[in-house]
DNA sequence: CACAAATATCTGTTTCAACATATAAATCCG
DNA sequence: CGGATTTATATGTTGAAACAGATATTTGTG
């Protein structure tokens, strides 16, 4: 910061004006862990234990029922949340226990095809509704109006570079 | 939802609308998750792992410094973003790298002590600026408006009850 | 066509998280 | 003061995440 003739008053008051904004945005992020703490336990505790599913299982899931198509695996980990480092036995898991099935491409000896089964389909329309509810139960106390907000802030943080 | 008297026109307008607030919130969850993944990660990735330290780890130490006091192993859990489940092994790899130290109450024999090492702080010590640079970088097209207002939003979604 | 490079998935290993449950000390209450 | 209860921490076990690196197949290039 090249300024020059500023009075050490000036400098005083630019110094903290630059702590405060920096406590600002440790308590945004602080504030932006925290409450991802909160919302995705409620999820995770309310809604998927009980299903013996984990939130990266869901995603799966969701993602497949999304398409309605038999994906790549690799298709599958690029749009997870945050995308798997180790979607091969995430995948292995979801296929032990039935919920997708897997089958190798034909022409492509790399690929492998996977898709929703019944039981995966059945589990997802049992989670629909309580999802939508308990996405409303969260958000209770915001307005359409200040989710716009939230989820435009959100995502103007997320991509700095635009 | 026992309204007399509704046209179906204003009913379908009704559901039209329902369904575009539970997308926002769902979409406002998903942005929320997706947004924490990013940030946390960048955090993770550039400034934790080099030093052999995890979120987790690094959330243990700043709650040490910030009270400059030895502090029993359940206060430091419940002051923690996420309360941990497994906090007497996280504290004990934390005793193992010598980053914090471990002496039971000679008062009263069920609590032990937790305080930072010169290693904890001296760590601590290093991070910090570049600490404050990843907040800076990540906010940097947020101006000081637009956080308070995230922050806000961010806190009014996890106090539903409030 | 052979061989390097790229692509898609899988595996080995170590560390960490989750959950239930256990231990151990202190406190409460009659 | 003695037994139930609460508080604080620890442990056993299982499952999942992280990271590196391996394998197998296809594609591109001369």
């Amino acid at each position: 910061m090249a300024v020059k003739n500023q009075t050490s008053e000036d400098l005083a008051r630019e110094i903290g004006k630059k702590d405060a904004f920096s406590n600002l945005q440790q308590e945004t992020f602080l504030n932006l862990m925290r409450t991802h703490a909160v919302l995705s336990g409620e999820f995770k505790q309310k809604l998927f234990r009980p299903l013996g599913l984990s939130h990266e299982k869901y995603n799966v899931l969701r993602i497949l029922a999304g398409e309605d198509r038999p994906m790549q695996i690799y298709e599958v980990s690029e749009r997870m949340i945050a995308p798997s480092t180790d979607i091969s036995r995430l995948i292995e898991r979801l296929v032990e226990s039935e919920l997708i099935s897997r089958k190798r491409c034909e022409n492509d000896g790399r690929v492998v095809w996977v898709t929703l089964t019944r039981k995966g389909k059945s589990i997802l329309r049992k989670l629909a509704k309580p999802v939508v509810e308990m996405h409303a139960s969260q958000f209770s106390r915001l307005n359409q109006r200040e989710l716009a907000t939230l989820n435009r802030l959100l995502f103007k943080a997320r991509n700095p570079a635009d």
